[in-house]
RNA sequence: GCGAGCGUAGCACAAUGGAUAGUGUAGUGGCCUCCGAAGCCAUCGAUCCGGGUUCGACUCCCGGCGCUCGCACCA
């Protein structure tokens, strides 16, 4: 895949050039006979667009641990550089030994000429997770409840991952891991047997199940008889109860078939909804396992299954609870069932469960757990992540909990996104169809409730505001998606397709100052993708695909493209058919809609 | 009590140990006989406190302060 960068010549032109520049100072060390070039790594990064596309940091620690000087020892990598590749790039010394590589228009022109389709881009990305299996698990709402605010994130965040990973090679197994089984359903079923309003239950099934949870709950206080009817129903369900196994099933259907309704909104959908029933039967297998092995991983205190890790300043003592002392299993003993089947079925190179931090804790314990048993057992371990994120609270600042009352309900948000937008669309565009203003409402909407909860990295708490989630100006989709359209009306009046790559042969490098730095912004796309991948961060992404329509808006606004000289016109529709390319490849990363108009 | 995450302009965020800490929004001042003003240009304004490591610290380490959360049978 790397090689060495050729952008005349060879006609080889390389994806991440940054990775390219990297191995090639590699080489240079070595070829300049540095003393210990072995131990040299270059640290390309991209750079500020002031100091250039990439710098090089790394001559400065290794000079400093070596007593040389960094800008000699600069000097030296640079002479020692290819000729190609000193061809391509404007290379200086800066500071106090930074390299910095600014790359030439010609060889701006190679690239955007070479990378012209998602095909080839995806071609270019697909290295980094190349036969490799992902299973990643988000969403994972509990059954016979509503989707909240809270559920949000996971699953935006999630559906973005999988497809960074998708498009990074991965081959990825969506899994919705489901909460529909434990002690609630005891509960639930109490109530459902003696207060179900079947017009109810047609009506809005979800809507009438939690009504029916809560009369459960309250009917059966702690200590009551009520409470031991409510658990002999739940033991029965366990049991294979005939009535109970049918209702069951019932309330995950209808529960399903709920959530399904928000999941289209989002563009998400799951290959497997592998719940925690499913492992049900799975969990003997891990008790085990755990214990059989010399020594055992999992030891029985206070009557109940648990793993201590005696290397680990907390967990030597707060304990791993595996299995419950009345034998039940809980949270622990199905995740560690559903790791297991998620090595040996699909067997995943990687997992990635997405849960707000406050789980932390628990996964840290499950891997740990995970790893120690794997190993005994001479099972292959997948990577393990758990990628987390900050709880959205309330205005009190405490988290929003389903119980508080005032849930906002995730179906409600998305309504009132996708409300407001139209508002929008109805004032800026009125001639627009009535129909193609909805599809557009509903794709500003939508977007921008996604975008909101991706363009962050922070996983500390966000106080919930309609305001703050629903904005439509700034850094928000709308922004993208409006960058997206303005190029495809340029197309329209153009009268060519965006695709249609026939008038490119025309194009020359890019001249203007918006032109370049335009161009420049382009090539940095593989390292955006490549930093979202490795850190399972989709907000690197956003912020690249942010800064990029800021640089094309800069250039629609400073250079004309529909202009008679052919060619000129011709350089300019290459950076827009690029552009357009850029964003709508980066957005559907995302997870959203792109539209031609708005 | 033990532990984890977080603390950056009025507000909301960014910065993969690098150069003069970037953006949005709010404020101020400009730009539509010119491919879409949901836009562009300019300007104002910040790293919780104290040490340390490093050529270089918002970032790493130690000690405080503040907020949120987790710690035995919930998920």
């Amino acid at each position: 895949m790397a090689g060495r960068i050729r952008f005349s010549g060879a006609m080889h032109v390389s994806f991440n050039l940054a990775a390219d520049l990297e191995a090639a100072l590699k080489a240079a060390a070595v070829q300049a006979g540095l003393a210990e070039a072995a131990a040299f790594t270059p640290e390309v990064r991209t750079a500020e667009p002031k100091h250039g596309d990439f710098q090089a940091n790394g001559t400065l620690g290794f000079a400093k641990a070596r007593k040389l000087n960094p800008r000699a020892v600069a000097e030296q990598l640079v002479a020692a550089l290819p000729v190609s590749l000193r061809s391509d790039y404007e290379i200086t010394i800066a500071g106090p030994g930074f390299i910095n590589f600014t790359l030439k228009p010609a060889a701006l022109l190679a690239w955007l000429r070479t990378f012209a389709t998602a095909a080839q881009l995806r071609a270019g990305a697909a290295a980094a997770h190349a036969g490799q299996t992902w299973v990643v698990d988000y969403s994972s709402p509990n059954t016979a409840k509503q989707m909240h605010v809270g559920h949000l994130r996971s699953a935006v965040i999630g559906e973005a991952i999988c497809r960074l990973l998708a498009f990074t090679g991965a081959r990825v197994i969506r899994d919705n891991h489901l909460g529909d089984w434990g002690t609630q359903f005891g509960k639930l079923i109490y109530g459902y047997k003696r207060w179900a309003d079947p017009a109810a239950i047609a009506a809005d099934a979800i809507e009438e199940l939690e009504r029916l949870y809560k009369l459960g709950h309250n009917a059966t206080p702690d200590g009551s008889p009520e409470l031991e009817e409510a658990r002999r129903e739940l033991v029965a369900l366990q049991n294979g109860d005939a009535e109970n196994v049918a209702l069951w099933k019932k309330i995950s259907e209808v529960s399903l078939a709920a959530f399904q309704q928000i999941y289209d909104r989002l563009g998400i959908k799951f290959d497997h909804h592998l719940g925690e029933s499913f492992y049900n039967d799975k969990v003997e297998r891990v008790y085990r396992e755990l214990k059989e092995t010399t020594p055992p991983i999992a030891e029985i205190s206070e009557g109940a299954l648990v793993v201590f890790h005696p290397e680990h300043p907390r967990f030597k003592t707060q304990p791993f609870l595996v299995r419950k002392a009345d034998g039940a299993s809980n949270y622990a003993s199905t995740d560690l069932a559903t790791a297991l089947y998620r090595a040996e079925h699909f067997k995943a190179d990687g997992i990635v469960v997405v849960t707000d931090f406050r789980q932390g804790d628990h996964f840290e314990q499950l891997f740990l757990t995970v790893r120690k048993w794997f190993a005994a057992k001479s099972y292959r371990v997948p990577e393990l992540h758990h990628v987390t994120f900050g709880a959205v609270t309330g205005e009190d600042g405490k988290a929003l909990k389903t119980r508080s009352g005032d849930v906002i309900r995730l179906k409600a948000l998305l309504d009132e996104a996708v409300d407001r937008a139209f508002a929008i669309v109805a004032e800026k565009n009125p001639d627009l169809p009535e129909a193609e203003r909805r599809e557009i409402a509903r794709s500003v909407g939508i977007g921008a409730v996604q975008y909101a909860d991706l363009a962050q990295n922070r996983s500390s708490n966000y106080v919930f505001s309609w305001d703050k989630m629903l904005a439509l100006d700034g850094n928000t989709a709308p922004y993208l998606l409006y960058a997206v359209a303005r190029i495809h009306s340029i197309f329209r009046k153009a009268g060519i397709a965006p695709t249609d790559a026939a008038g490119e042969a025309l194009a020359t490098a890019p001249e203007t100052p918006t032109e370049i730095m335009l161009a420049r912004r382009l090539t940095k796309f593989p390292d955006a993708l490549r930093l979202a991948g490795e850190t399972l961060r989709p907000h690197f992404l956003c912020l690249y695909l942010f800064e990029l329509a800021g640089d094309y808006s800069s250039f629609n606004n400073a250079d004309k493209v529909l202009v008679e000289d052919a060619v000129l016109r011709a350089r300019r529709l290459l950076l827009c058919a690029r552009t357009l390319l850029t964003l709508e490849t980066g957005l559907h990363l995302l997870g959203l809609r792109t539209l031609t108009r708005m």
